[in-house]
DNA sequence: AGCACGCCGACT
DNA sequence: GTCGGCGTGCTC
């Protein structure tokens, strides 16, 4: 007998002989894992996806090692799911099973292979490690739960409720479009409730960052020991547990998860809910699968015939487009918890204050003057500076040589503490060079003091660390914190520095995107947004739509609770059509404008994008074989093809990049375009110089 | 993704 | 003369 096996390779699946199982009765092994050789020395465990007679052409069929379970360990709608991920978003089956499955089961890992062993399910907690920030530990609560839990809803919250459960009546999927601190936490709460009671299990998922130990201990609180958390930081044995008892008698009612969270084992799903639908990171970036994990969940609920709930203060233009065309439920939740204020957003337009030279480094002096009555208050400041490709890099002082990445098409970023240079792409990293390798000043030059890096180089571009430096000189009195990717690499690091922030242990945090996402504190009453421009100027057509989202969020960081709010944008557009609707909020007004504009240039949620992109070490090879294959593609698609180009960054790892865009119709039928789409690739990839080329696909991009 | 195979520099 | 650098290509 053969076996087709999914392994954590890119490739569908390959071929193993399988002795019969007659012992002790004949079975069907799919969905069960399979121990099999590869190449010439591997071991790895895989999924057996079907058995069959049919031995394969062309190709010696090894025999497998050993078929691991009695039952599988991937249920029928897992495979279902699988194959669709892999059918929509382009990619093969090996790289679907090496998200969904819990650490990847490395060959020759003798604890992998001990933990994948099949064995009773243990005790809950006998195996949990105490002091983790977030265990699955029911921490002695008893699982208690009357009539809602938590608080009691709100007049408005349960108006709303009672909106969301009529529009499942007749709707699969529905917004819940509430502003921030309008309680949808609270209102889930009570939906959550209601599934489990009706017996049905939950999946309540969340963007990696807003799974704080905030809002695991306040579900813990009222779910128990009934919820399971799914992170991504976890060890392999916790998600490996969390894993295998889904797939157990006794399965987890709740599951509170990120993205990966959606490929876990259910039985009876009833209700998914996405909150912070519009977050970018639901969608993976790299590697493949590159999945939205909002829309998969859609495409999982409905696989299980359960409800979706996407929720949000600014949805995304996809979901929002869908409510208005009535494919989904919409429901509204305008109410401020205790009637907060919704903080006022003033406008300083730096234009000006730079042309009368008034700006002291990234701050106008408005900002200065409202960040020192607050501090006067003892009131915190959030500072927001947006840095994403605007990464401070240095120049030569004589030539304007800029250290650039020797494998990516980038400049390096300047970290000031360890003196080095580093590519945000590969990860190279360099020391500041002692003087410019491209004019190389004489050393006369560097005898003039002070370190020699400095008198040879500037840095250009502000980022966090130059802001904080700023911060030192305009307000020495005052104490900082700085969240970003380098202050913030861990888990422990964000909380560490959120709870420190909670304590007033600092007056000021300066942040990047991090700061934004669903922090309360208590005492902040000034958000200053540096530079807004730098989010509206980005070339991408969904960068007005973002800098709403990502401005509405940061605004709303301010005057929670009892504090009144005041947020400073700084932009040198300050007669802009976006930045006035962002001031008043006016999210409808921004949609409908954008929609014109997006409806014009066959862009999402009108058309469905499709980036194709080559890879190849040889840039002249490659441009050759990208318009081969763009010609390819015009012949089957005409003038839904744009390209080939070379993206923004168009070398990383040393290998040159090539990016084709189609331009779907949404009725096009994903099933004829991926035909169409790999016979084409395979056409490319048959002739001999191509065989090395890496052709990827990116299905609704971000 | 790994990992072996292959073709060019510094060493006993 | 080798040991080993990582660039390239295959995995039933």
């Amino acid at each position: 007998m053969y076996a087709d096996v999914i392994l954590p390779i890119p490739f569908d699946s390959l071929t193993y002989l399988v002795p019969n199982p007659t012992q002790p009765a004949p079975r069907d092994l799919r969905g069960c894992r399979i121990i099999v050789p590869l190449g010439k020395n591997k071991i790895y465990t895989g999924i057996i996806l079907r058995t069959h007679e049919n031995a394969p052409q062309g190709v010696e069929v090894k025999p497998a090692i050993e078929v691991l379970d009695q039952q599988p360990v991937v249920n029928e709608q897992q495979f279902a799911f699988w194959q669709w991920i892999a059918h929509y978003y382009l990619c093969p089956l090996g790289d679907v099973m090496k998200a969904a499955l819990p650490g990847a089961m490395k060959p020759k890992d003798e604890a992998a292979l001990k933990l994948a062993s099949p064995r009773p399910l243990l005790r809950r907690g006998s195996t949990m490690r105490g002091g983790g920030l977030m265990t699955n530990n029911p921490n002695g609560h008893s699982p208690s739960f009357g009539g809602g839990g938590g608080r009691p809803l709100s007049p408005f919250q349960q108006k709303a409720l009672d909106e969301i459960e009529t529009s499942f009546l007749h709707k699969d999927v529905t917004l819940l479009h509430g502003v921030t601190s309008s309680g949808k936490t609270e209102l889930y709460i009570h939906l959550i409730a209601k599934f489990l009671e009706e017996g049905k299990q939950v999946l309540y998922l969340l963007p990696e960052i807003a799974l704080t130990t905030q809002i695991t201990e306040r579900l813990r609180r009222i779910f128990g020991d009934r919820m399971g958390v799914y992170h991504s930081k976890f060890s392999d044995a916790q998600r490996l547990e969390v894993y295998r008892r889904q797939a157990s008698a006794q399965p987890y009612q709740l599951i509170l998860g990120v993205r990966s969270s959606i490929f876990l084992p259910f039985q009876r799903l009833g209700l998914v809910i996405v909150d912070e639908e519009h977050e970018q990171s639901y969608k993976q970036q790299e590697p493949a699968p590159r999945y939205h994990a909002r829309n998969a969940a859609i495409m999982l609920a409905h696989m299980w015939g359960a409800k979706t709930l996407l929720g949000t203060a600014t949805p995304s233009f996809e979901v929002y487009h869908l409510a208005r065309k009535k494919r989904y439920g919409y429901v509204q939740l305008t109410q401020r918890y205790r009637d907060m204020q919704l903080p006022t957003i003033e406008v300083v337009d730096t234009k000006e204050a730079k042309r009368k030279r008034l700006m002291k480094g990234a701050f106008s002096p408005r900002l200065i003057e409202v960040m020192q009555a607050a501090l006067m208050r003892h009131e915190q400041i959030i500072l927001f500076q947006n840095r994403r490709g605007f990464s401070s890099f240095i120049e030569c002082k004589t030539c304007g040589w800029v250290p650039r990445c020797p494998h990516c098409d980038v400049t390096l970023t300047l970290h000031k503490k360890t003196a080095s240079l580093t590519c945000h792409y590969c990860g190279y990293t360099t020391r500041i060079p002692q003087r410019c390798p491209a004019c190389s000043p004489p050393p006369s030059q560097l005898a003039l003091g002070g370190s020699p890096a400095q008198s040879a180089f500037v840095s250009v571009g502000i980022g966090t660390e130059r802001i904080e430096e700023q911060l030192s000189t305009l307000f020495p009195q005052a104490t900082t914190l700085r969240m970003d990717l380098d202050t913030a690499t861990t888990r422990a690091q964000y909380e560490h520095i959120i709870s420190d922030f909670s304590q007033h242990k600092a007056d000021i945090l300066i942040g990047t995107q991090m700061v934004t996402k669903g922090l309360d504190f208590d005492r902040v009453s000034v958000v200053g947004v540096l530079d807004a421009d730098t989010m509206l100027n980005l070339p991408d057509f969904r960068s007005y739509e973002r800098a709403f989202q990502t401005l509405s969020q940061v605004a709303g960081r301010a005057g929670r609770n009892n504090t009144f709010g005041h947020v400073i944008l700084q932009t040198r557009s300050a007669d802009s059509d976006i930045i006035r609707q962002i001031t008043q909020g006016d999210y409808w007004q921004m949609f409908y404008e954008q929609m014109t504009e997006r409806q014009l240039f066959h862009y999402p949620p009108f058309y469905r994008l499709i980036y194709v992109y080559l890879r190849h070490r040889d840039d002249q090879l490659l441009e050759h074989l990208a318009t081969d294959m763009a010609t390819k593609l015009r012949t089957a698609f005409g003038e839904r093809v744009l390209g080939p180009d070379r993206p923004p960054v168009s070398r990383i790892h040393s290998l040159y990049i090539r990016k084709i865009m189609l331009k779907m119709e949404l009725t096009a039928s994903i099933d004829k375009v991926r035909q169409t789409l790999t016979a084409i690739q395979q056409q490319i990839q048959s002739m001999p110089i191509a065989k090395s080329v890496n052709i990827y696909y990116d299905v609704d991009p971000l």
